[in-house]
DNA sequence: AGCGTACGTGTACGGCGTACACTTGTCAAC
DNA sequence: GTTGACAAGTGTACGCCGTACACGTACGCT
C-alpha cells in the first residue's frame, strides 16, 4: 500500500483552463455573472483561489475566456450563394448561445480588447459580407449600423432580473397610467403572452427578427442602390 | 470672535444630494465610471464615506441619479407635424448629452429598473411615435428595434480605452493580415481620419447618423405600407 | 538519488460597500 | 439662556473582493 489511503484521497483532478472555464460558465449560468468571483470559483472548484491564477492571469482574462466559450457555441456559417441568408442564420444561432448564457451580452458589452475568437468571429462575418459583393465603404457603414446584433443580441432597454409578486405589479402599472400614459399604454395592452393581461410580456424572438430584417433589408437596399 | 478662527474653518458647504450627484458626475467624467467608488466620491467632498448615505440609499441608487442627471441634459423635443424629425433631432441631443458623459452608456446599460426620470423620457419619445400615426403594434416594435438608439447610443462593439503607441498598434495591425484578412482590409482602408493612415479612425458620428437613418428610413416605409 | 519544474497553498494587503452606534451642530420652545 | 429634539456628519467594524509573494510538494528526468 501506498502512503495514501485508496479511497480517502483520490488521485484529485487537476486543474485546467478548460475545467476552470467551464465551471465559471456553470457558475454564471446559475447565479449571474455578479456571483462569480475568484474566491467562489475557486470555491467550487474545491481549491484555494490562487490556485486559479496558474491557469489564468486574472479576472479579466478569465471573463474573456468566458466570452471565447460562448462564441465557440455558435454555428458555422451556412454557405450559399446568397450573403443574407447565411448572416441571419449565423446571427439567429448567436443569439440561441446568448440566450443559453444570459450574462454573456453583459459581459461581451463591458469588455474592452477583443480576444482571437472573437476576432475570429467578427472576420468571419464580415467575410460574408465581402465576398457577397459589399463595398468596403458599405461594409464598414454595416458593421457600425448592425453593432452587437452580429453577435445575436439587441441592447434591451432594460434587463429586468427581479421578478416582483404579481398584484404589485398590477398596482404599478396602475400607477403609471396618469404619469406615463404612452409607456401604460404600451405595456397593457401588447403582445400579451402566457403570462398576465397586464405585464411586461412581449415575444422577444419575434422583436429580435423583426429588428434585425429591418436592418438586413434596409442593408440591402443600400447594396442595390450602390 | 467666536470659538471658530474665521479664515481657517469656513462654515462648510452642506452635503446636497444635488452636490454630491454633481461630484459624482465630474470624477466619472475625468476618471470613468470604475474609479467611481463611494470612498473616493466622499474624498472629493471632503467628507466621510458614511456621511454619503444620508443623501442617497446606496451606490446603486447613486448610479440611478448619475443617470437622471445625463437624461437632464437632453433637449426638449421640437415640434412639428412630422414624428420623424424631431425624434431624430432628439436622439441627437441624447446622443451630445452622452459624449458629454462617455460613461454614461455603460451606466444605463447596467442598470435594471429605470428612474421616473428615465421613464418620462421614454414616455415622451413613445408618445412622439403615437401622435405621429404610429399604431400600437408598430409603435411596439419600433421600440424594440431602436433600442438604446433611443438614448442615443448604440452598442459599440468593442470599447477601446486604451490607447496604446502608435508603432505598436501599427505592428498589431500587420500582424492581423495574415490572420484575420477582412479585418485588416476594412479598418486599414476606412476612412482615415486625422490620426494615422493606418487605425481605428473613423467618423462615429457619421456612422451613428447612418444606422439612425437606416433604422428611421426603414422604420418611414413600414408605417407608410401598414 | 537528486533535482528542476510545475502546480497548489497560506498569508497578507489594500480596496470596496455599508451596518450601526456615536458626536456635533442647529434651532424651537420654554 | 437652557434644554432638548432632530438632522447631519463621524468612527469603527465587518465581510467581501482581486491578487502579490513566498512557500510547500509531488513528479519526471537524469
Amino acid at each position: 500500500m501506498s502512503t495514501e489511503i485508496e479511497s480517502g484521497a483520490p488521485t484529485r483532478v487537476p486543474l485546467t483552463r478548460e475545467r476552470v472555464l467551464q465551471t465559471a460558465v456553470d457558475l454564471a449560468d446559475q447565479g449571474g455573472v455578479e456571483a462569480l468571483s475568484m474566491r467562489k470559483l475557486a470555491r467550487a472548484l474545491d481549491v484555494v483561489p490562487m490556485a486559479l491564477y496558474r491557469h489564468i492571469a486574472n479576472k479579466d482574462e478569465l471573463l474573456g475566456g468566458l466570452v471565447d466559450v460562448v462564441i465557440g457555441e455558435i454555428d458555422p456559417p451556412l454557405d450559399g450563394a446568397d450573403w443574407k441568408t447565411p448572416m441571419r442564420e449565423r446571427i439567429l444561432s448567436a443569439r440561441r448561445a446568448l440566450m443559453r448564457h444570459p450574462w454573456a451580452s453583459r459581459v461581451m458589452e463591458s469588455r474592452s480588447t477583443p480576444t482571437p475568437v472573437v476576432l475570429a468571429y467578427m472576420d468571419s462575418m464580415i467575410g460574408m459580407l465581402r465576398t457577397g459583393g459589399f463595398s468596403l465603404d458599405l461594409t464598414h457603414h454595416v458593421l457600425h449600423a448592425m453593432g452587437s446584433r452580429i453577435f445575436g443580441f439587441t441592447q434591451e432597454l432594460f434587463n429586468d432580473t427581479t421578478d416582483t409578486d404579481p398584484s404589485a405589479e398590477a398596482a404599478m402599472w396602475e400607477a403609471m397610467a396618469g404619469t406615463y400614459p404612452y409607456i401604460y399604454e404600451i405595456f397593457t395592452t401588447i403582445s400579451h403572452d402566457d403570462r398576465s393581461v397586464v405585464g411586461a410580456g412581449c415575444d422577444d424572438q419575434f422583436e429580435f427578427e423583426f429588428a434585425l430584417d429591418l436592418m438586413l433589408d434596409g442593408i440591402e437596399r443600400l447594396k442595390e442602390r450602390a
